[in-house]
DNA sequence: GCTGTACTTTACCAATCAGCTAATAAACCG
DNA sequence: CGGTTTATTAGCTGATTGGTAAAGTACAGC
């Protein structure tokens, strides 16, 4: 995975993992205690493989306490996620708007603003 | 991949899908003038690929317009992303202040706050 | 009906991912 | 030392991803 972006999104994109996160939400954890909610569907070793997502996405970080490993929240990369998001925010506000716009494009049906392809000519 | 939220983070998790959508931002285009930047570095049914997986993440939604397909942004989806990123807004704030929490720490040394193995023992 | 334009589908490849089991490491405790 | 707890690493699998080239589909216009 090239950037810290994509790397941050892709961490984000499993369940498990924004579980984990969420988890750590409340507070410091060792890996067990993360693991605990998800064994039965999953082994330790795979907990420690999306641990290892995480971590490399820099969204946690691993301490060392004698046998432990305290993993703490770090959110730091999620500003960057949210500030390209923010680029968006209009559009999610205009989405339901959609309706909207649709009429507007039937009831100015003269102009050209229907055709897509108007790079087409170039 | 599983869920809608897990969809929309794993589309987002590539420069180039990225990318894709920041053009749609200035409006409606076909998929050639799409895959115009890319070309060069990547081909036609790669683009197409990526539209497809921006797609079915809700992301982007193609018309029909004669032989030309007129893609469109759909931000939508990022409502959900950016509500669940919202929960983090408080520890991306808190993320810099991590050497005045340790600070604190190390000046009340005598708590149990320290000791991250706390559920160890049940 | 032919030709060109726009785009998709198919088939393949290499790389990565998500999961497992089994083995290993590191620390504590009796 | 030997055992237990905590966690990681190694090695394997099957599924998905990201890319390609080449063939196929659909439409427009001469």
């Amino acid at each position: 995975m090239q950037d810290q972006l994509s790397r941050t999104f892709a961490a984000l994109a499993d369940p498990t993992r924004r579980a984990i996160l969420a988890r750590l939400r409340g507070g410091e954890a060792t890996v067990t205690q993360i693991a605990e909610p998800f064994l039965g569907r999953m082994t330790l070793p795979g907990v420690t493989k999306h641990l290892k997502v995480l971590e490399s996405a820099g969204l946690v970080t691993k301490g060392r306490e004698a046998q432990w490993r305290p993993c703490t929240l770090n959110a730091e990369p999620l500003k960057d996620a949210s500030a390209w998001m923010e680029e968006y925010r209009v559009h999610m506000e205009a989405s339901l708007d959609r309706l909207g716009e649709y009429l507007k494009t039937v009831t100015a049906a003269t102009t050209t603003t229907t055709t897509p392809h108007t790079g087409n000519d170039r």
